[in-house]
RNA sequence: CGGGGCGUAGCGCAGUCUGGUAGCGCGUUUGCUUGGGGUGCAAAAGGUCACGAGUUCAAAUCUCGUCGCUCCGACCA
């Protein structure tokens, strides 16, 4: 292929939204262009990549044994009604009507689909399991798309779903499609580390996503050098030593005028915000919960609304927080709250706590010399952990230190049981004519958000640094001298000898000074560079190196060896 | 959804406070020049100053409204 018969614009200049570095890249190597907020065009050189990636994703799943099909965007509003998504999704879900007022979504995911699919396709044991997938744009109403192909309102998103006879078959299937995932993201030049995920409305289910660590992350996860675990924040638990209750003085009275926030009361009595609880009155479905946790510790809601079985969470406001306790936020505590029926809850590292100071629920005083099991109505059912977890709190497996990272989340693997199943009656008849309802699991993998995770993770300051299996083009050859047809011609036969290897190639041909060629191509990234120029041919060859190698380790060779040595370094 | 910022040429921006002929750099086109890491010179094309209403002799600039983008936060099967 000739550069100049392609459709290429690099930007000199960065674009003004763009924050992270893939974001920069994406744009500045003329890969998308934005066409609104949230929504992008894939240009030739991005779709070159983003169709090299779903390559990879089709091998790995058609390895596994999954099948690809592809379901329509367009989804009936009937589909998700079955399963009470058409209102739980709220907003985040786009919804429109045909000219008959029937309403549709444009799918966000595809559980409903499939698993109606799967209902009038799947009859009996002879069939299980099996799992199908597509390879489709999805669409989310996000309140704030960002970093360009990272979070956007369209996205191209692989999603598998299987069904099996029982639990030891969807084991297999999910373990199936975890080690194909490690495949994909490994051929795709990817560091893409499996860690422990939480299983929002399906509660405690084994998943795990596929996280590529970059401080451009979304996601905090809780990491393990020593043992390996690694664990999504929302997720992630720690080793919290169990102590007998503690004796300390009766609790007592003290002043603290103005003092509100941890660091104000810890500060005005000289002590470390760990010898504090920290309560915070939350609204779980309605009612009113108060969650206690150590002074230098923030509440996990995801935990908290587990272990509350609510659906919604919220911190209470100022009004709630003054009828359900007397007091101002700032002087809460878990002592005779007003609203005696409010649930006071704990987190498991405070059992058996004494000698702690709590707000008093009486503005300007706090308690101090607390035992919570003297001085609270808190029960043994009522600690539970509900903390994030910081860097240097001890692993739950090993002990160790844990640290805290940034992760991408790129893929996902989730056991669904029978949730969708359930809902849809999709069953099976086994050997002895019974009916059976299939055990699920749903698996997805974001392609496009995938394609900025490799340049998040592999980049340099001249530009992309492209893994060969999803580069745009594996070569770049930079004819320096196009004008002059002997050169050209030495350009034109490494092309072809390098396209009869099935290796992709694109011929700079342009009319420019050899720095700009230079740069564009760094900027692009294309992985192996191959320099022909009249200079170089006079001295004795082309001159071919790697992207990530440095300029010394030019190699030259003889045009007519060019094609064997560059697929040799590939 | 709450708080901030911004909408001026394909891209990046100045001009707005203090109203008076629409500017700069990059990119594009043409000519010359240069020729191994974004050469240099010259010329040219390219604008509904987001949109609407108002104030004024006169509005990119002032007022009100609308729309869009963006950052922080909340949210994110």
């Amino acid at each position: 292929m000739k550069w100049t018969k392609t459709l290429i614009q690099t930007l000199r200049e960065v674009p003004a939204d763009a924050e992270i570095d893939s974001h920069k890249l994406l744009v500045r190597a003329g890969l998308v262009r934005k066409v609104a907020g949230g929504l992008y065009a894939y240009m030739p050189l991005g779709m070159r990549t983003l169709r090299k990636i779903q390559q990879i994703v089709r091998e790995e799943m058609d390895r596994s044994g999954a099948q690809e099909i592809v379901a329509p965007i367009l989804q009936p509003a009937e589909l998700w009604r079955t399963t009470g998504r058409w209102d739980a999704m709220g907003a985040n879900m786009f919804r429109l009507s045909d000219r008959g007022e029937h309403e549709f979504a444009l799918g966000p995911t595809a559980e409903e689909v499939f698993t109606d699919l799967a209902k009038g396709v799947l009859n009996s044991y002879r069939q299980l399991p099996v799992i199908i997938y597509q390879i489709q744009w999805k669409f989310r109403d996000e309140t704030r798309p960002r970093f360009g192909l990272m979070r956007s309102k369209e996205f191209l998103m692989k999603d598998a779903y299987s069904f099996d006879m029982d639990a030891d078959g969807a084991d297999k299937s999910y373990w199936t499609m975890y080690h194909a995932y490690e495949r994909i993201f490994a051929r795709c030049g990817l560091k893409a580390v499996p860690v422990q995920a939480d299983g929002g409305d399906m509660g405690d289910s084994l998943t795990h996503e596929f996280h590529v660590l970059a401080d451009a992350g979304e996601d905090g996860i809780a990491w393990c050098e020593k043992c390996g675990y690694a664990a999504n924040l929302e997720r992630a638990e720690r080793r919290v030593e169990s102590a007998a209750d503690a004796e300390c003085a009766p609790c007592e009275e003290v002043a603290t005028p103005d003092a509100r926030t941890i660091e104000q009361v810890a500060a005005f009595m000289g002590l470390a915000p760990s010898a504090f609880v920290k309560s915070l009155v939350y609204v779980a479905d309605g009612k009113c919960v108060m969650v206690c946790v150590p002074g230098d510790r923030d509440v996990n809601e995801v935990k908290l609304k587990r272990f509350l079985g609510a659906k919604n969470v919220a911190l209470a406001d100022n009004g709630a927080v003054l009828a359900a306790t007397g007091a101002n936020a700032g002087f809460v505590g878990p002592v005779g709250p007003a609203d005696a029926q409010m649930r006071i809850v704990a987190d498991l590292s405070l059992k058996g706590a004494a000698g702690r100071i709590v707000g008093a629920n009486r503005d300007g005083f706090h308690l101090k010399s607390v035992s919570l099991a003297r001085d609270t109505r808190l029960a043994d059912a009522d600690y539970a952990d509900l903390t994030i977890v910081k860097a240097g709190d001890a692993c739950p497996h090993c002990g160790g230190a844990m640290e805290i990272k940034r992760g991408i989340e790129v893929g996902q693997v989730f056991k669904l049981g029978t949730k969708y199943s359930a809902a849809f009656n999709a069953v099976y008849k086994n050997d002895k004519l019974e009916e059976k309802t299939m055990i699920m699991g749903c698996y997805g993998v974001g392609v496009s958000r995938t394609l900025q995770a490799i340049i998040e993770q592999s980049h340099d300051k001249d530009g992309i640094v492209w893994p060969s299996a999803v580069a745009p083009y594996s070569v770049v050859v930079e004819l320096l001298d196009p004008s002059v047809p002997d050169v050209a011609k030495v350009a034109e036969d490494i092309e072809l000898a390098l396209e009869a290897k099935g290796i992709d190639v694109i011929v700079d041909d342009r009319e420019e000074r050899p720095g700009v060629k230079f740069k564009d191509a760094d900027l692009i990234g294309f992985p192996v560079r191959v320099v022909v120029g009249a200079k170089g041919l006079a001295a004795g060859g082309v001159e071919i190196k790697r992207r990530d190698e440095a300029k010394d380790k030019t190699r030259i060779v003889a045009p007519a060896a060019a094609a064997d040595t560059v697929a040799g370094i590939l």
